[in-house]
DNA sequence: CCAGACGTTGTT
DNA sequence: GTCTGG
DNA sequence: CCAGACGTTGTT
DNA sequence: GTCTGG
């Protein structure tokens, strides 16, 4: 697996209001050129930290070898330590500039989550090159959206993380801008900036 | 023993 | 493929 | 989830 | 751009 980059660069990364960054196009430098995605799907490749503090690429899913249809996206905080299939993986971090969510009425409509200067860093888990993100219940605000949501780091929480110290707690939650996209992010095919901006 | 599950969210 | 509940 | 349709029969 | 069948 080829090493991107440090923790302590991360600030590089922040060139853009990027959903998640997407390598699969070239092998870049991420000092050099990051390629954005604005409309990240499962199998998409997507950064992650490692517990030694690396970036690395890898696919966001993690698969089974007994079934093909399964293709774990999201693992819930709650059953984390007792669901066999997650025993041998490594706890990672997911590099994110905001998330979508789709508040569920008569249509679905889409939201954007995001925060106004930094970016969100998701609890995750990895086995190999594939990844999945850890969620938990919303909060008050994000309730509004959907009931599960993501589980969101402080970046002074990455060693409670890796240590399997952290709660699954994310008051940082509160601070999340939430606003309404286009419905043209349900269509992976459309991957511009449009998907991010408020509508 | 062995049938049935094995994970989540309904995409993101 | 491997574990588990009945 | 995600490829394929989304129309019809002129044509294939 | 959005829905649906597998």
């Amino acid at each position: 697996m080829e090493e991107l980059g440090k923790v302590k660069k991360i600030r590089d990364l922040m060139c853009g209001r990027f959903t998640l960054y997407d390598f699969s196009k070239s092998k870049l430098n991420i000092k050099r050129k990051v390629i954005p995605n604005y409309n990240i799907v499962p199998n998409s490749n997507v950064l992650v930290i490692d517990r030694n503090n690396r970036i690395t690429q890898v696919k966001w899913g993690i698969s089974v070898s007994w079934s093909k249809k399964i293709n774990i996206i999201n693992a819930r905080s709650e059953t984390l330590d007792e669901k066999k299939i997650f025993s041998k993986t490594q706890r990672c971090i997911f590099l994110a500039n905001g998330y979508f969510e789709w508040k569920r009425d008569k249509v679905k409509t889409p939201y954007y989550h995001t925060f106004r200067n930094n970016m969100l860093y998701f609890a995750g888990i990895k086995n190999g090159d594939e990844a999945c993100i850890v969620t938990r219940q919303s909060y008050s605000n994000t309730n509004i959206i959907h009931e599960r949501q993501p589980v969101i780091l402080d970046y002074l929480d990455f060693d409670k993380w890796f240590l399997k110290n952290h709660n699954f707690e994310c008051l940082n939650t509160k601070n999340l801008l939430i606003f309404r996209v286009s419905t043209e992010v349900n269509n992976p095919r459309n991957n511009t900036i449009n998907n991010i901006l408020k509508k």
